[in-house]
DNA sequence: ACCGAATCGAGAGCACTGCTCTTGACATGG
DNA sequence: CCATGTCAAGAGCAGTGCTCTCGATTCGGT
């Protein structure tokens, strides 16, 4: 990011911001398929067409809507794990859980964004994969960090993963090194399963059944970091 | 569901069905995004706004595709489960994760209709509750008899939930009459585990990094099945 | 200090969408 | 056999993403 030297430099800097701020504010109260152009130049006081000097179609805007999204989930779990004792292993899963929670429920849109359904018609470019690992790359930290101290206990009476996992488990083993293929399926078990509850809770599927959210939330983290055997806390 | 007594009656139902069955196999391809009236119309050799008469608006459309795919994966669940020996409940619970699975991969659309980000705007009416939770009454039935049989052995070492979910496991035993809290607990925790997976598989979490996703899966399900009890297999 | 080049916003316009309203043709049932 | 209800068609409205052109402004090099 250049600070911008010239006149017309920052102009144009400023006014990118504007438009994805008010694209990700109407992001947030209409939803990924509400993003309108014509609704974003009305409150800039600018024509339509003045919107594609800066982003040359409405699935560009949305791809930097998307980035901003991960970025603002992994810097929440960043911020969280750092926020704890790093030998308290399983306080920092805990407040990794509730980071992407507590930011999943103030930017439910955001969330369906980067979790939810892909939008139609749109593919990911490469520029998200980066910022999407974000969250998965501190949780691997916490688990390798807990392995490596010799604190994960997993419970017995679970299948071992089948020899053929090997291969896949040594891509997911670069985030959590050290870890055996055993805890590797876990960890990815426990993972899922966070992500699983938040997309029962955001999208509806817990209407009408679970009403104390938080407290199942809570219980079920503390489940999921027994499974990768994380100490009880 | 009348047979339709006079020609116009019939030619009605006959419409409709084919709207629907365009608009599904649009969603197929389109995603729910790209489902488009006019397309339909035109594929039908009609007018746009003579499909009006047969469904009052686009999100109606919307709904009875949406009750259409829970019905789908119900009926798959459903009889997925009934094709296994009723007291080999641990087959059971797979055979049902793999027909969700196969249904899923299947109709992705579908899949993300139902699982994914809730439609912008759209609000599920009520007549969608009675199809969503087919192939939860399905789960909830294996997990019951399992307890009844007294073959649910859930391993050790992880924790109660606390005295405060006793509310909401009184409403999600109801569809699996007789497990106490914790396994009511566990048995959530399972079931979000299975989608949170599928989620991820779907929606392309998994992209460059689980490549062989049907072995991790299989192992996926064993693991949550040994979670809440059912007999390793 | 100037001037060609690059960049900018405005405006008109295209093809498309969901949806509404009216009109004339048709089958239905008393 | 005729009044009634239903039907598809057509025109039209307000809105969308996006393209192109046209003057005005600003920039960088001379």
């Amino acid at each position: 990011m250049n600070a911008g030297r010239t006149a017309r430099e920052r102009a144009r800097a400023q006014l990118t911001r504007e438009i994805t701020e008010i694209a990700r504010r109407q992001l947030g109260t209409e939803g990924a398929g509400g993003l309108n152009l014509r609704a974003i130049a009305r409150e800039l006081g600018m024509v339509s067409s003045a919107i594609y000097r800066y982003y040359p179609s409405r699935d560009e805007l949305l791809t930097a809507l998307i980035i901003d999204a991960y970025t603002a989930v992994g810097e929440a779990v960043e911020r969280a794990d750092a926020a704890r004792d790093p030998d308290d292993h399983a306080g920092r899963w805990r407040a990794v859980c509730h980071a992407v929670r507590d930011w999943a429920l103030a930017h439910p849109h955001e969330y369906a964004l980067i979790y939810g359904s892909p939008v139609p018609g749109y593919q990911a470019p490469a520029d998200t994969v980066g910022p999407a690992v974000r969250d998965t790359v501190v949780y691997g930290r916490i688990l390798a960090s807990a392995y490596a101290a010799g604190v994960l206990t997993p419970p017995d009476g679970f299948p071992a993963p089948p020899p053929s996992f090997a291969g896949d488990a040594d891509a997911v083993r670069e985030l959590m090194p050290g870890l055996p293929d055993d805890l590797v399926a876990r960890a990815i078990a426990a993972w899922t399963g966070l992500f699983g509850f938040l997309s029962f809770e955001l999208f509806g599927q817990f209407a009408n059944v679970i009403d104390d959210r938080a407290t199942l939330f809570e219980h079920q983290v503390r489940t999921l970091g027994r499974l990768v055997g994380l100490p009880a806390s």
